[in-house]
RNA sequence: GGAGAGUUGGCAGAGUGGUAAUGCAGCAGAUUGCUAAUCUGUCAUCGGGAAUCCGAUGCAUAGGUUCGAGUCCUAUACUCUCCGCCA
């Protein structure tokens, strides 16, 4: 959400934001003169307010005789007050409608583009493989190897569903224990947080109303199932005031996560790279309302998930996300991408967002400044640590020997009981 | 699933129909001085205004009764305690 005040002084700005990232039928100026119109009502409902308090207050030391004409006049005052009121409930309805659908602006260094086309490759780091055999994709190498039951399951659960089973399961924990110690050693609070959320959070979030169809429903309890740890994480402290002493507050959330894809249909239908329901060790943050201070931490959230690339001896590239493709909430997006051998091509494996202010002031999320005492919105961040199993198709293709056996990279073997490698016909 | 208790500012906590006490913490200022203390103001949101300021709203949420509701009524949510069930 951004702040009405802010569109009122700089409409033309807005606007420009809102065309740089694609949307269109929001009407700035409906939104402005929905705002005045209210301001107007609320300041002339306030002075009937005013004077029906005021003629209320003097009932209890009126004379006998004067009371029922007081009575009478702060009766019709109320009668007023109340068919002011019940016309700015309408008006506000509508403005929270075209409120809530506003995106956050784009940064001005995020490059302009219309789709995912025009995102903008930073950096490659590490060097795709040159096999000296023939390479398996990576439901072969599980095949090979009896590491999943990928049809069975399907009976059960239906499309987009895994089950993967010995060794490599192992390893899909031992990713996860890995990713959260790092972030641990690096002051994030650990937390496993629920994948059962009420629809507000999505608000506060985001998801709603901008990815409705992604979104599982559970009618019976009224309850939505999250597709991602940090839809909690960012109503955690909704409703709060904290000290800017609290501040960072860092939260590494694991949980499981659920999505329809009900927008991908025909894509990546096999295997484990787009499946309804995974893992994901989330990187949270709550920052200071500082443009700067929230870049530095959009920064260094980005380092960790190099280094997590880069100690699982993955190829990875950096992609910064035009305006056009990110989503609404975004300020500011960056991309990592593994490099899979057998499709040839970079796939995304985290995802780095700079959220400023905008979903604090969904949740009202706020702290108090140390300087001068003022409320202000908090900015948040969030990023993946590692998702799984999607990290274990570019993890299990690039580390795959010519036995079909998987090399486990040093940094992990503490959290594979020390072997080297998994897997391999015997 | 059953029974009971509760929900008031950042925190603690009073308030049984007539302007939301007080304490702590934070912030601002003043003062005395020495590792702090004292005093005053401020300390949730919104509106009008250049501003001092004035006003409206706010006691879990939504309704209702009333000239007037933190207080009375109804529904809901959440928290805690006990019982039952349970990984």
């Amino acid at each position: 959400m951004l702040d009405i005040k802010f569109i009122v002084e700089n409409q033309e700005l807005v606007e420009k934001g809102l065309a740089k990232k694609g949307f269109k039928g929001i009407s700035v100026a409906e939104l402005i003169a929905l705002h005045l119109e209210i301001n107007k009502l609320k300041t002339s409902s306030q002075a009937v307010a005013e004077e029906k308090n005021r003629l209320s207050n003097t009932i209890k030391t009126a004379s006998a005789e004067e009371r029922p004409s007081i009575i009478e006049k702060s009766r019709e005052l109320g009668e007023e007050l109340k068919k002011e009121q019940e016309s700015l409930v309408v008006l506000q309805e509508k403005f929270d409608n075209i409120m809530m659908r506003m995106p956050n602006l784009p940064s001005d260094d995020a490059p302009v583009g219309k789709d995912d086309s025009e995102n903008v490759v930073r950096r490659k780091v590490g060097t795709p493989r040159t096999f000296d055999f023939k390479p398996l994709d990576h439901i072969e190498l599980m095949e090979l190897n009896n590491w999943s039951e990928m049809e069975r399951i399907a009976k059960v659960s239906g499309s987009r569903t895994y089950a993967i089973k010995n060794e490599l399961s192992r390893l899909e924990l031992a990713i996860h224990m890995f990713v959260l110690d790092k972030l641990r050693e690096n002051g994030f609070n650990v937390i496993t947080v629920p994948s059962i959320s009420k629809e507000k959070p999505l608000f506060g979030m985001g998801y709603l109303p901008f990815a409705k169809d992604e979104i599982y429903y559970l009618p019976a309890d009224e309850l939505y199932l999250s597709g991602t740890a940090e839809l909690v994480l960012n109503s955690l402290h909704a409703d709060e005031i904290l000290t800017e002493n609290d501040l960072p507050v860092l939260y590494a959330g694991f949980s499981p996560c659920f999505r329809r894809e009900a927008g991908a249909a025909g894509k990546d239908t096999r295997g484990l790279v787009r499946v309804h329901q995974f893992m994901k060790t989330e990187q949270f943050v709550i920052c200071k309302n500082d443009i700067e201070e929230s870049e530095k931490w959009h920064q260094k959230l980005l380092s960790l998930s190099e280094e997590v690339l880069k100690d699982l001896e993955l190829p990875y590239q950096v992609l910064e996300v035009c305006t056009g493709d990110m989503g609404a909430p975004k300020y500011r997006q960056y991309d990592l991408e593994a490099w899979v051998p057998s499709q040839g091509v970079y796939r995304e494996t985290h995802s780095c967002s700079n959220i400023t202010d905008w979903q604090a002031r969904r949740t009202n999320l706020r702290y108090r400044e140390n300087a001068d005492g003022k409320v202000k919105f908090a900015h948040t961040l969030n990023n993946t640590g590692i998702a799984t199993p999607r990290a274990l198709v570019p993890f299990i293709e690039n580390h795959q020997q010519a036995d079909g056996s998987v090399k486990i990279p040093e940094k992990l073997r503490p959290y594979m009981m020390g072997v080297a490698s998994i897997g391999g016909k015997k």
